[in-house]
DNA sequence: CGAAATCCCCAAAGCGCTTTGAACGCTGGG
DNA sequence: CCCAGCGTTCAAAGCGCTTTGGGGATTTCG
């Protein structure tokens, strides 16, 4: 049943039928109610089709996604799109994804943005300089970016404190005494990873520490990629007593190098992960459960698509620039640094 | 640009250039050239909502995600969702996500099927009654099934071979000694759950030995899941000597349970877990490497993407029915199994 | 009581594409 | 020389909705 036919049936205008619908405020409310009912009763629902090329907006949502054979954060990545969901269900607005390599990423932003399939898009992980961002400014096309920009003003945009959270996570690894710590990170491009990097160097410093105590590696965050740097850290003569891991995977990556070398956790090691709570690997069923500095990955997904509707809606772009805290959670993976035995002069030893 | 324009350009009419565009046979090969060269120039792209309104089709697929808070699968659905992206990427459709819980499914795929918004949706992990499948048959809506449906008259699907893997992994087991298995399976109502079921169970007649040796298990395939179950099983008198587990992540709950009983893998028990291939967590980087029937399900995910589009290109429902085998891969979770003890006798033990 | 304001409602014009039915110019057989 | 037949092209009618620009009733005010 359509528009013109249901009209028919209530002897009214196309017009008043879809004003009626859409809540405008010319038609009587007697009417409104008549409609309403008859619609229901009919089980009328507008063509999406048909309002989207009347109204020249598609009612949808866009994200791209990484389909390149290493689809690193995937336990992420659903999580996220949940949240997403979550929020552009309660709206109605449908949620299309865009599969895409980095190659052509930009190019399929730019179809996005050119075909009208829909009305906004979520950039996600930004990088120092973001041609994503720079491409649908120029197009002027509605977008939000979950993760911190580098250059936000304008943007609205959602990150967790990042800086804050590996600042209070190493400076609670300093407290317990380690001085060597390394922190397996994520790609040097992301933003996230360059607070990350500045928060845990800011923690050195506070504690007047020398900052080459501090040993960096900037990687994709799998395991395995976090295995064979903690092993090689583990096995080297400036052996550190501590990790900080970009996430869940990494610890996972740290603690199968440390079992295989016969370290115990927390007693020889400690890891402290950042943990955006993937249901299917829950930082408390570790063994041991890992110190964690968490954020709600799903929550950010909901918050962003809030945002992304609000834009749709006329809100201005960068009305929305939100940090959120990062909570440490100590649980059993942290423990006081180990008696320094062989000494500081470490490089005597080989 | 729009088709009238681009028409007026070449003075042509709308209806020369738009067959000329879409490959139709009625306009002269000069024609066609110089309208796509045009096409080409001016950047032309045909706006898809007006090609829906036209045609009525959407030129997309339809994909429902549960979005409830335990997204359990989640490694795997974007694995899944990836293979799905790569081949509907290539002929252009779009892919759309509906959000839903368990609970309004059916709602979701009611909706989806009357709005037009989807040509055709994908099923997955398709139950012993299904009502999505009714529903969508009593629409007469396009739709193909991931996983076998428990009649698969009429149906096209795809599934992996999942009573061979379960076969020749339990036989793997019995054949190095193994006597008390225990197999954590997924939720009963799902049929890759029951033919998993059948696999072991056959494995077990096939080498004559009485079935309440197979100690079997359905549920939830979470990590947390399975460790609960495990350690229940490892503490009974009846403590099994190998474990039959329906993903990795079951796996690595099993592990846990393991390690907190001090038991050695393989030297104490022996695992064995299907294994759909999460990059995010390669089998081969368990610590023991696991030994798996191994299948892709990002392979998987492409091909009944592909088998969507055929449906949707008028390929009869039906025409496809795949079942994929599934390789057994011995690494080294996996050994004889250890010396009676205890004798046969469990029952006296306690 | 007439004019202006107010309410409701309507006819019709798009939105940008596909597709039907017709017409055009040309060739070739009768 | 005429007409059927073919290869090309076109004008116009949708697809199902929103929205503009009125236009009857009914009310309100001078």
């Amino acid at each position: 049943m359509n528009l013109k036919e249901l009209a028919a049936e209530l002897h009214l205008s196309q017009t008043t039928v879809s004003r009626a619908l859409n809540g405008y405020p010319e038609v009587s409310e007697k009417t409104r109610e008549i409609v309403l009912a008859a619609a229901q009763r009919f089980g009328y629902r507008p063509s999406p089709a048909a309002r989207r090329l009347a109204t020249g907006r598609a009612h949808a949502l866009g994200v791209v996604f990484n389909a390149e054979r290493n689809a690193l954060m995937d336990p992420l990545f659903v999580e996220y799109l949940a949240g997403v969901a979550e929020t552009s269900a309660k709206q109605g607005f449908d949620i299309l994804i865009s599969p895409s390599t980095p190659r052509d990423e930009i190019v399929t932003f730019g179809r996005l943005a050119r075909d009208g399939t829909v009305d906004v898009v979520i950039i996600s992980g930004p990088k120092l300089t973001d041609e994503r961002i720079a491409l649908l400014n120029e197009l002027e096309f509605p977008f939000v970016v979950h993760g911190r920009p580098s250059d936000p003003t304008g943007i609205s945009y959602i990150d967790i404190d990042n800086f804050g959270a590996f600042q209070q996570a190493t400076s609670f690894l300093i407290q317990l005494g380690h001085r060597r710590v390394t922190l397996i990170n994520g790609e040097e491009h992301f933003t996230f990873a360059q607070d990350r990097s500045r928060g845990a160097a800011n923690a050195f410093a506070a504690a007047g520490l020398p900052n080459d105590m501090l040993d960096e590696h900037f990687m994709p965050m799998t395991a395995e990629n976090a295995y064979h740097c903690a092993r090689q850290a583990l096995e080297s003569d400036a052996r550190p007593t501590a990790f900080l891991c970009g996430s869940a995977l990494v610890a996972l990556g740290v603690l199968r190098a440390a079992a295989e070398l016969g370290l115990d956790v927390p007693r020889d090691l400690s890891i402290v992960a950042h943990d955006d709570e993937m249901p299917a690997f829950p930082a408390d069923q570790f063994h041991p459960q890992l110190t964690t500095t968490r954020s709600s990955i799903r929550a950010a997904g909901a918050r962003v698509a809030e945002m992304a509707l609000a834009r749709v809606a006329g809100q201005k772009p960068g009305a929305v620039a939100e940090v959120w805290p990062v909570q440490l959670i100590v649980r059993g993976s942290t423990a006081a640094a180990p008696e320094r035995t062989g000494g500081k002069s470490d490089g005597n030893r080989s």
